[in-house]
RNA sequence: GGGAGCAUAGCUCAGUUGGUUUAGAGCACCUCGUUUACACCGAGGGGGUCCGCGGUUCGAACCCGUGUGCUCCCA
């Protein structure tokens, strides 16, 4: 197969892609192999590709693809998830621009249109992830709204419901007032913003003119105040207790009481208590038996209970009302202060606590035991920084409010007649074979769907139908899976929550391993958002440089556990690794007419294969454990450099026959085969370059994709050190040779001068053309009017026709020597100091003699370089 | 306000239980070089008070304390 000038990843990616996909190499049957699991996270059906996704997803398909070729059964589950406020906030924007209200619709026709959509933008990012070589089996493709995965959740929560897990409340919850839809905890994201402080004095229900000041962020509260607290403590209004005041505007008559949850410092020291609009204050309301007051309506308008300002937003009211108070002298002073306020995640909404009757999951019980999974290490967490951050989430665990105000989603399945007494069945057939009660009854469906995570935490257990089909063989087989790969972020939603689910339904672990990425922030640190616009076109930068690439250079920057700044210039250098390996190949290519198999393998070919046979058995080995340790970008890195300077740089330039030259073809195929195995190494990596340039090396009979790794080779130290010890000598021979002014092209004449001849002897010829000598000698006295380099214990005189720079040699040579002096007098301080000899261990006095030994050699060696100047 | 983490070369990071050469890599940078794999290249090079201060130790980038700066999570 002849390789064209250069690599063109457009059409070797797809054609690859497409014959993996073929031959079924993705696809996953229970069989005697031990299993390797992998679920996707399961990206939004909403959801385009992102660099989040790219880094995630490299990861997961490196991880699989290396357990094929490690002989295991890998199996990779894709799919999506439903995404119920995502999803419903798109289907409702696209009725909008197309003139439908949603509040036109019934929930049928509404979800009619959202089906519709799903169906045809849905799971783009899935065709997206192709693109990027991700190894998935996509005949396993789950959705969480499929029928199945449907009735499996529908039969969690009735299931909790019976086990008094899930329970229905009036609580505080976080509002989202665009959505019109309660939020969880984690939903809400808060943010530093500049606002006012509002101060406002009340009339109190005494004689005479007096007030009492309150501070407050958000004005357009007042109307839903039922008391003003003040500390018991506070000699400021302790004569105030007991009595009454009136709020602004609207005058109602509300008490003054203590309590010794005010802060003295902050503003007044007076706090207006608001119980349907605070959580703190509702708790002190609820402590207090004070009356709820709810002045906003579901969209975020004020009600009858502020009625000035009916139907107006709350926003809006807070700036119209300073007005307003200050008119009526109420309003004391207004100064800048920056609070925290709650954005919904998903609409940017400010997030408004509300009082509301939702429904509950009781976690106490269910975070014990997966709390316990993952402090006992039995579920590893990398980096294992994570476990601090779950446990401390875990030990302070809230309910979970897990009803939204959507209609696309599982609906609850909860029915209610008209008394209000509620029934909990899969359907209401059963609530009335169950329930004998509701007979004649008219019963109506709770009208509310479930949080999204209700349903994604059963993801590790049902894309396998662990839960609608138990103990199926699938499910045996393949759960608990291998490792998650997720986004820290994501901890609490759904890491947590599936942890919890897989020990409640399953009695099991949903998985061993979870592999937190880092964050893709940009070169400034910030993290990638759509509202900033610095978040590249993937699939214009896969166009650009291919999907190794891509892969590559994300890979590289993305160190175990850190956030990863995303530059371009590492894609870049993927690309430029990409040329490189091409090159590589294209080089033995064209060898092959030149193979000849008259007489034996030469003595330096010979070396440089056994160096190479060493180094790469002990990089396999470094690269294994790295892997072992999700250690992805250093092993990426290490393989890198073997393929880069050890293969191309040294080994290739080693073996590299003369112009014109034959090649044995001992070399040539060992030469082969090693670039063979290194392209197995990286395939896991960079899948696309590798398998093409597999093919193109020589006939194969078998797809590197499902390729099994050999066992790795004992190293052999000994020629791994000579090799080491051989670059040494070339690189510090060039390095003279470029000090003295010695062109590429001009020859020298070597002489070396060592008690150890035999190794050099064997590697000549390697040296010889490395340094571009035209003779190498063996001597026992020093050369006159020569160039001195020592190494180690060996000394080397390069004579050449120049005109030898005395001067810089002698430089070079009295920092060196000045630099091992320095080194002997540290390790001579230790040596010297009783108690370092006494304590030490033996093995590192024993080092720090032989470090002594050297560097008295090596001091020699210079001095007497020195003197023959 | 509570908690967690980080600070090593211009940048991004390694540095394993304190001793393996008075700290390593990749990228960037500088010099030289177009010799038929590759200028998306080759050869060579320079560059660090391991954030400051104090302590423990025979010995500290590493352990402890403290200060400073940054990041994240929770309220």
């Amino acid at each position: 197969m002849e390789l064209s000038k250069n690599f063109n990843p457009a059409e070797v990616d797809s054609k690859w892609y497409q014959h993996w996909v073929d031959r079924g190499y993705f696809h996953s049957e229970p069989n005697d192999k031990p299993a390797y699991t992998v679920v996707i996270p399961p990206p939004n059906v909403t959801g385009v590709l992102h660099m989040g996704h790219c880094l995630n997803n490299t990861i997961q398909d490196i991880l699989v693809r290396r357990a094929r070729m490690q002989g295991m059964n890998p199996c990779w589950v894709p799919g999506t998830d439903h995404a119920s406020i995502a999803t419903e906030a798109k289907v409702v924007a696209m009725l909008r621009e197309r003139g439908i209200a949603k509040s036109s619709l019934t929930r049928e026709e509404f979800l009619g249109y959202a089906w519709e959509w799903k169906e045809k933008y849905g799971g783009i990012i899935l065709q997206q992830l192709r693109k990027m070589g991700c190894s998935l089996d996509w005949e396993r493709t789950s959705f969480t709204m499929d029928p199945a995965y449907y009735e499996s959740v529908i039969n969690v929560f009735v299931d909790l419901y019976e086990k008094g897990k899930i329970y229905r409340g009036k609580r505080m919850i976080n509002w989202d007032v665009r959505a019109k839809t309660a939020l969880s905890d984690e939903e809400v994201i808060h943010k530093e913003v500049n606002g006012k402080m509002y101060h406002i004095r009340y009339k109190l229900d005494i004689p005479g003119d007096e007030y009492i000041t309150i501070a407050t962020v958000r004005p357009e509260t007042i109307f839903g105040d039922t008391a003003i607290c003040v500390h018991p403590k506070d000699d400021r209004y302790k004569h105030l207790v007991g009595k009454f005041a009136f709020v602004p505007m609207i005058n109602r008559r509300i008490p003054i009481i203590a309590d010794d949850y005010i802060d003295i410092e902050f503003g007044t020291g007076a706090l207006k208590v608001t119980p349907a609009h605070d959580i703190n204050d509702f708790n002190l309301g609820q402590k207090h038996g004070l009356e709820v007051i709810e002045t906003l309506n579901e969209d975020g308008t004020m009600n009858d209970a502020a009625p000035m300002y009916i139907g107006k937003d709350r926003i809006d009211v807070r700036k119209i009302i300073a007005t307003d108070l200050e008119a009526s002298g109420n309003l004391v002073k207004l100064e800048d202060y920056v609070n925290q306020v709650g954005f919904s995640e998903r609409t940017d909404a400010i997030v408004e606590p509300r009082l509301s009757l939702q429904w509950w999951v009781d976690m106490k019980k269910l975070a014990a035991p997966a709390l316990e999974a993952v402090m006992s290490d039995e579920i590893q967490f990398h980096p294992a920084k994570f476990k601090n951050v779950y446990r401390h989430w875990m030990e302070g665990i809230k309910d979970w409010c897990i009803s939204r105000q959507l209609w696309w989603g599982h609906r609850i399945p909860a029915w209610y007649d008209e008394e209000g007494n509620v029934y909990v069945a899969k359907s209401e057939e059963e609530v009335r074979t169950k329930f004998p009660a509701t007979k004649g009854k008219t019963l109506t469906q709770d009208a509310d769907c479930l949080d999204t995570w209700f349903s994604s935490w059963l993801w590790p257990i049902e894309v396998f139908k662990g839960m609608s089909n138990p103990n199926n063989e699938e499910i045996n087989y393949y759960y608990p899976t291998s490792t998650l790969v997720t986004a820290p972020e994501i901890i609490f939603f759904w890491v947590a929550r599936m942890i919890m689910a897989g020990e409640e339904y399953m009695g099991k672990i949903p998985f061993k391993d979870v592999y937190f990425t880092g964050i893709v922030r940009d070169k400034q640190g910030r993290k990638m958002s759509k509202s900033l616009g610095n978040s590249p076109d993937l699939l214009g930068l896969i166009d650009q440089y291919g999907a190794d690439a891509v892969r590559f250079g994300i890979m590289i920057a993305s160190p175990a556990g850190n956030d990863l700044l995303f530059d371009e210039s590492t894609l870049e250098q993927g690309r430029n690794f990409n040329s490189k390996l091409w090159n590589a190949a294209k080089l033995l290519k064209m060898w092959e007419p030149r193979i000849s198999n008259e007489g034996s393998v030469p003595e330096d070919a010979a070396f440089a294969m056994d160096w190479f046979q060493a180094k790469l058995s002990a990089t396999q080995i470094e690269v294994d454990g790295m892997l072992k340790e999700f250690r992805l970008s250093e092993a990426l890195k290490t393989i890198y450099g073997l393929i880069w300077d050890d293969y191309c740089s040294w080994y290739l330039e080693w073996i590299k026959p003369g112009f014109e030259q034959n090649i044995h073809v001992d070399v040539y195929n060992r030469s082969i085969d090693f670039y063979d195995t290194l392209l197995q190494l990286l395939h896991p990596f960079m899948p696309f370059i590798t398998e093409e340039l597999h093919h193109a090396l020589k006939t194969q009979t078998e797809d590197l994709c499902v390729k099994e790794y050999e066992p790795i080779n004992k190293v052999n130290e000994a020629v791994l050190h000579a090799g080491a010890l051989l670059k040494n000598v070339i690189s510090s021979l060039r390095d003279a040779r470029n000090k003295n002014q010695i062109k590429p092209k001009d020859l020298i004449d070597l002489h070396i001068q060592s008690d150890n001849n035999t190794t050099y002897k064997t590697i000549q010829n390697i040296l010889a053309k490395q340094v571009n000598a035209k003779s190498i000698s063996f001597t026992s006295n020093a050369i006159g009017s020569s160039i001195v380099i020592a190494l180690e214990k060996d000394k080397f005189y390069i004579v050449a026709d120049q005109a030898i720079n005395t001067e810089s040699l002698k430089e070079n040579l009295l920092k060196d020597l000045a630099h091992q002096e320095g080194f002997l007098a540290s390790v001579d301080k230790k040596l010297s100091n009783e108690k370092f000899v006494q304590n030490a261990k033996p093995e590192v006095l024993a080092v720090e003699q032989k470090k002594k030994t050297d560097a008295l050699a090596r001091i020699q060696t210079i001095k007497e370089s020195l003197a023959q100047l």
